[in-house]
RNA sequence: GGGCGAUUAACUCAGCGGGAGAGUGCCUCCCUUACAAGGAGGAAGUCACUGGUUCAAAUCCAGUAUCGCCCACCA
């Protein structure tokens, strides 16, 4: 009942420019309110579903989201319109540090830590943090018109998600693929947690080695030291041996040898170990087991003690003697001072080197000896790997599975315990009494091997990215066997930005496969562009760099911000953000806009809804330019050609629709009567299909006209959303060759006389006349037919045809559509210029020709190429050789 | 150290074996009753370089240069 209002609102109610901002709030309370986004599963119709990679709760909108959600949201809303039950699961990630973070900041505004609330306290306070800010980004999502089931809206610490995560770890804690070691990992001072390897970002510093002189306890062969190199001087406090290549003639005789640590005055022993390269700074490293992972297995093969110099905050410890509580730089710059003040620094060198920092507070991380969890990740990615080798999962682009697998082939145990207070707390229980160790679903207080009463828990909580690895399956219900698992599982597409191939997809492939019957949570991967600035860097709020997706729609609208994001995803290739397309979109939503209102406004009173009619030559050309488009944009959506589709609607849309089929249908507007009555039919059949086309990228403007189609019964819908998606198959009925190549040629024909205006500055009113010399009957027909609309394009009102027709005096003559045109112009033909243009012309053609005739006369060509190659060149040689002859003529006509 | 991507018109980018394209910008004309966020016309490119494969190369192969990214236990 509201839609039929809808539908009847007058065009006058159409602005004549488009405004995004009047149309895309109310279009979205509309799609809410009719549920659209929730679609009821149909019984045989095959399930699609999309998982949205979860924002941080802590994030805001920026462009990698805009381009990401831009593409899910057209995979989806097309799938939706293909009448398949289709799912957009929605949610936020908890984001352990992230949100940890943005609370301690807001306790350090009051001079707080989050140790003088204590844990519980922080933990409210981050469940508030989390209901105040949450939701900001899901209402970006919103804005930008995402048709996510909002209904269903899923937080990685849901009660249900919090089941599935202990699940998970107790699993594999019983499978023995957790296990809980003292190792060397990455640890962030500032967070103060332990980080898995790949949350550590590598970075080129300009940084020196400086090469130390330790003494010997005894002089060896005459040798009195020995001279290590190294990056991190401080760490020195913690040397128990020095290490050199066991076949290393300069240092063979002094393995064994006893090296007395300067500073601390520690015995060490120097050892053989192959580790060591010999061409690197001395060939003599000083070994650091717990502060290095390669000095750890240096130090565990030579039972070495592993003394840990370093605290949590990156101060030196009660082990580092006079440097206790320095922070590791001023400890670095005392050490380096001290030794050089003994005479111990040899030099200083000049160093480029890796150093890794934290990827969520860029701090320097510090490899450091400390008790953490691991999963044993080989037996996990085997499986992952076979099922991206056999194409269960696809990536697209293609190459990024060579990605996959050089990271998957060569795996390694992840480091998933955090320090922190924020996420899902370890489940495993310690019992001080008989010394177990419990992993358990719920919490327990009594240790089930002896008893005791006083068991306590882990305190430690899991890496974040361990819950976000569940989300294909756990945002279904998993571990209960929900309903929708078994429609929605395995997943279709999942669509995400490269940085975290490794970070979640792979992790979701490992564990999807694990624990849900062996199936990939989803088919198809899309590794989108990212997007960078002008300047080709990396968008950063922190710098500055970046662009507001907000701030655009604002400018362009909800559907000009995806349209131009969509014709910038082209290929592989990364965004270099262009806001002037942004502004090319904005204006395409106008053309729309105005094209529609064109439309609508030309709608007679007595109009019936009805299927199409082919009347004349550009109807069927119109319909057999939309087949050939819903086939490309269908195709290209299949292939995730986001780029090719945006730019085939664009085109079809603008140049071919309103460029030339309104034009050519205005005179039978005018006209009235049956020829009126089908081309409206034919202006609103290809505007609703075109619509459809364009909703998946364009969703708000689309729906906004589509509504006001008076459209037959059976196309309609309660909203564009669920409106059928145009079948290429059906609409190929439509495809007309010969249509096609006459419109081509009308074109043709229409372009070169308005070259003759322009050239000659006719005013448009001023009408012109034609003369066409024909090459046979078929032509003068064929001119005949289409002149009326060749008179209106051009702005010609009369013309003769034949092929006798000569060039009158005083015209501009060209060729175009294998037909000699004159355009008579009384004392405008300035005979110079004319000249000019003919004998430039006359010089492309003969060259063409030339260079086709040589190829011709090629025997190889002629032996080798397809035949159809071969004719098609011979049959542009016959045309360029009659336009060659026509330039002639009608250049040693302008000569006499 | 290993790998990947890019190099096409002033700018941003398509095209990826058989006629060099788009958007923006630029030049000329036009406020024509859908749209000046518009219409019509136009200028503009040894497709980074070198060699190879092919009847045919912007397109395939190899190498070079430049830029960018990823991986790696680079004391």
């Amino acid at each position: 009942m509201a839609r039929r209002e809808v539908v009847r609102r007058h065009m006058s109610e159409m602005p004549k420019a488009y405004d995004p901002g009047a149309v895309e709030g109310p279009i979205f309370t509309s799609w809410m309110t009719g549920k659209y986004f929730e679609q009821p599963v149909v019984e045989g119709a095959e399930p699609f579903a999309v998982v949205i990679p979860p924002p941080n709760v802590t994030g805001s909108l920026h462009m990698g989201h805009a381009l990401n959600n831009t593409i899910q949201d057209v995979v989806i809303r097309r799938s939706r319109m293909t009448g398949r039950p289709t799912r957009w699961i929605v949610g936020t990630d908890h984001a352990g540090i992230a949100t940890q973070n943005k609370v301690e900041q807001m306790l350090a505004s009051q001079d707080l830590s989050r140790y003088d609330v204590g844990r519980e306290k922080f933990i409210e306070l981050c469940w508030t943090w989390r209901s105040e800010h949450g939701s900001i980004i899901i209402e970006q999502l919103k804005r930008m018109g995402c048709s996510c089931d909002y209904s269903d809206e899923w937080f990685t610490m849901d009660p249900s998600y919090q089941k599935a995560v202990r699940t998970v770890f107790v699993d594999w804690f019983d499978k023995g693929l957790i296990y809980r070691g003292k190792r060397i990992i990455n640890w962030c001072p500032r967070c103060s947690t332990a980080l898995s390897d790949i949350e550590v970002e590598h970075e080129d510093l300009d940084s020196h080695l400086w090469h130390l002189r330790y003494p010997l306890k005894e002089p060896v062969g005459g040798v009195d030291h020995v001279v290590v190199a190294t990056t991190r001087p401080e760490t020195m406090l913690g040397d128990t041996c020095v290490a050199v290549h066991p076949d290393d003639e300069r240092y063979v005789a002094l393995v064994g040898a006893t090296v007395v640590l300067p500073l601390l005055g520690r015995e060490i022993p120097i050892v053989a170990d192959d580790f060591v390269d010999p061409a690197f700074g001395t060939g003599a490293v000083k070994v650091t087991p717990a502060h290095d992972p390669n000095d750890f297995e240096i130090g565990e093969r030579h039972g070495c003690a592993k003394i840990n110099v370093m605290a949590a905050d990156a101060t030196i410890t009660e082990e580092g003697g006079p440097y206790v509580g320095l922070d590791r730089y001023e400890a670095r710059k005392r050490v380096v001072a001290d030794l050089e003040a003994l005479g111990l620094l040899v030099k200083t060198d000049d160093h480029v080197h890796s150093v890794g920092h934290c990827y969520r507070c860029h701090t320097v991380i510090e490899p450091w000896l400390s008790d953490q969890w691991f999963v044993d990740m080989k037996p996990l990615a085997a499986p992952a790997i076979e099922a991206v080798r056999d194409g269960r999962v696809t990536f697209h682009p293609k190459r990024w599975e060579n990605v996959y697998f050089h990271w998957m082939e060569n795996i390694r145990d992840w480091c998933i315990s955090r320090q922190l207070w924020w996420g899902h707390r370890i489940p495993v229980f310690y019992c001080d009494a008989c010394g177990e160790t419990t992993a358990s679903l719920d919490d327990i207080t009594v240790c089930p091997k002896c008893g005791a009463t006083d068991v306590r828990q882990d305190e430690d909580v899991l890496d974040t990215w361990f819950s976000s690895q569940l989300w294909p399956f756990a945002t279904l219900g998993w571990p209960e066997n929900t309903p929708e698992l078994g429609l929605f599982y395995p997943t279709s597409v999942l669509s995400t930005a490269r940085d975290i191939l490794f970070l979640w997809v792979a992790r979701m492939i490992m564990s999807g496969m694990y624990f849900v019957d062996g199936e990939v949570p989803y088919k198809d991967v899309i590794i989108h562009p990212t997007v960078f600035n002008a300047e080709g860097k990396r968008m950063s709020k922190s710098l500055g760099t970046g662009v507001d997706p907000l701030d655009l729609m604002e400018h362009y609208g909800a559907d000009g911000m995806r349209f131009g994001l969509m014709l910038q995803t082209t290929g592989s290739q990364d965004i270099r953000f262009a806001e002037d397309k942004l502004a090319s979109s904005r204006n395409f939503a106008n053309k729309i806009w105005n094209a529609s209102r064109f439309v609508l406004m030309n709608i007679a009173e007595d109009y019936e809804p009805g299927e199409p009619v082919v009347e004349t030559v550009a109807d069927a050309w119109v319909l057999s330019r939309l087949a050939g488009l819903a086939a490309a944009v269908d195709e290209g959506l299949t292939t995730y050609q986001f780029g090719d589709v945006a730019r085939s609607l664009y085109d079809f849309f603008w140049s071919e629709f309103c460029d030339w089929y309104i034009e050519m249908a205005k005179p039978r507007l005018t006209a009235g009567g049956a020829s009126a009555q089908i081309v409206q039919r034919n202006l609103v059949f290809v505007l609703d299909q075109a619509l459809r086309l364009l909703h998946p990228m364009m969703p708000f403007i689309t729906e906004e006209i589509w509504q006001r189609l008076p459209l037959p019964q059976a196309d309609r819908a309660q909203s564009l959303m669920i409106a059928a998606w145009p079948d290429p198959a059906k609409l190929a009925r439509f495809s007309d060759e010969g249509a096609e190549q006459s419109v081509s040629r009308l074109i043709e024909i229409v372009s070169g006389i308005r070259g003759v205006r322009a050239r000659y500055n006719v005013p448009p009113k001023q009408g012109l006349q034609a003369v066409f010399k024909t090459a046979s009957e078929t032509d003068n027909a064929w001119l005949e037919a289409e002149f009326g609309l060749m008179s209106r394009l051009a702005g010609v009102s009369g013309f003769s045809a034949g092929t006798d027709q000569t060039k009158p005096a005083h015209a501009a003559a060209f060729v175009a559509g294998g037909l000699e045109v004159f355009v008579p112009l009384e004392g405008l033909v300035d005979f110079d210029a004319e000249k000019a243009r003919v004998a430039r012309q006359l010089e492309v053609a003969r060259g063409d020709l030339a260079k086709l005739e040589r190829k011709l006369s090629n025997e190889g060509f002629l032996a080798k190429a397809a035949p159809e190659i071969v004719e098609k060149d011979r049959a542009k040689a016959a045309e360029l050789f009659d336009t060659v002859a026509t330039l002639e003529s009608q250049f040693a006509e302008l000569d006499g």
